[in-house]
DNA sequence: CCTGATCTTGATGACTTCTTGACGACGTCC
DNA sequence: GGACGTCGTCAAGAAGTCATCAAGATCAGG
């Protein structure tokens, strides 16, 4: 679920958003100060943060630019300041949209879908990260433990693809050969054996016992993340 | 240079605009209505689009429904209207930011940053730099460790260039035989090969141990910095 | 029309990857 | 407990791909 965490210390507007978000589906944190806003934001991944500028303990300001040095989460921030600076100051520390109070409870609703929106390409990128490896299914990249690059053959990639695009789910030896080699390989498991053991042992720290490539004796394989 | 379309039918605002915004250093263009600021994005490509909802012939969400349909530059909507709908049909349209009038120049500048700053992902890759060599994309030259130009003929530089922007990705055979030299040529390889022993030859230190201009075997090449 | 640069084309050897068959380990079913 | 089938492993030969070179074709500019 799309996760969103509010940081202000207005009680009564807190509650106010998290009925709102609540109701359209998000999934809510409340933070009262800068620093609990962090801390929250450090904890886990959000899809995006409201931060209100004045806050009792750090200038919002200040948020924007800790959470700009690690995250690009997009930030909306509130404010009640009319001056134009602050606007200026808010935004080009790395804020997404500006949004002055009072506002009404539907056009923050309808930045946050904005903002939303626009971040899907940059959180969609479809990488898959295991203890052991992690998979750039764009970059055609696949990385060890260490960030070392791992090298896959042209057949090895094209089942550790077919995988992990299915992670968790079974992939039959029938589906995997036709995918790979062709409507004509559909028997040939033995090229399953072989290849699978060959990625195996690249990738997987004990390759006699696989973790996240499994064998699903006399049916296929299966990726477990 | 960013290039960036303002449409609007007020003459004295986009007066206003043009000065502002070149004085920042960005290319602007500028369309009186809707259908030629439709026709303007359609011919080359735009790093940001600035609209008024109020145009004389369309609809300004008409607009950015238009230009959403097949591009993803950003989009900031101006509007003396007040109603919150409107703000958030613009936005639910596929703007990125809204503004209502009358509004203070430096505020749009800074959401102009924004936007552009979101945006920059995407586009902005326009010095790369290796050990051994640097591209400028956009002075399009290729300069040696020693500072000394590196002259590239034009199908070196076009190779050059798609795998300088994907960088640590996979450029497959197929997409860059696609790119350079056509559908019709997808299959011819050779090429590729050739004129890749060319490049290596001029950049890498040890053309016969790449660092930066890797192949995958069966699969096509890389670079990295 | 000539000249120099650039691109195409073909041939070669080195290297990587794939296929293939054999063998033992393991689990299951009779 | 033994036979059977499936799986993982290994190694060697076959097939394919790559880097490199050089010569012919093509193109642009003078």
């Amino acid at each position: 679920m799309t996760h969103i965490l509010v940081v202000d210390d207005d009680k009564q507007l807190l509650r106010a958003l998290r009925i709102a978000l609540t109701a359209r589906g998000y999934e809510v944190s409340l933070a009262p100060d800068g620093t609990s806003g962090l801390l929250a934001a450090q904890r886990g991944p959000l899809d995006l943060v409201i931060v209100d500028l004045g806050l009792p303990d750090l200038d919002g300001v200040r948020v924007v630019e800790a959470l700009r040095g690690w995250s690009a989460t997009p930030i909306i921030v509130l404010s009640a300041r009319l001056t134009e600076e602050s606007k200026i100051d808010a935004l080009d520390a790395g804020a997404d949209d500006y949004v002055t109070k009072p506002f009404a409870i539907g056009e923050l609703l309808a930045r946050v879908r904005a903002a939303l929106r626009r971040s899907v390409p940059v959180e969609q990128i479809p990488i898959v990260r295991t203890d052991a490896f992690t998979v750039d299914l764009t970059a055609r990249r696949v990385l060890g433990a260490d960030g070392t690059e791992i090298r896959l053959t042209p057949t090895e990639w094209h089942v550790l693809e077919m995988l992990v695009r299915n992670p968790d789910r079974l992939i039959t030896h029938r589906q995997m050969l036709h995918e790979v080699w062709g409507p004509r390989y559909e028997t040939e498991t033995n090229y399953l054996r072989v290849h699978m053991a060959n990625l195996r042992r690249k990738l997987e720290p004990e390759p006699s016992r696989p973790r996240h490539l499994r064998t699903d004796p006399g049916l296929g394989y299966r990726f477990t993340p």
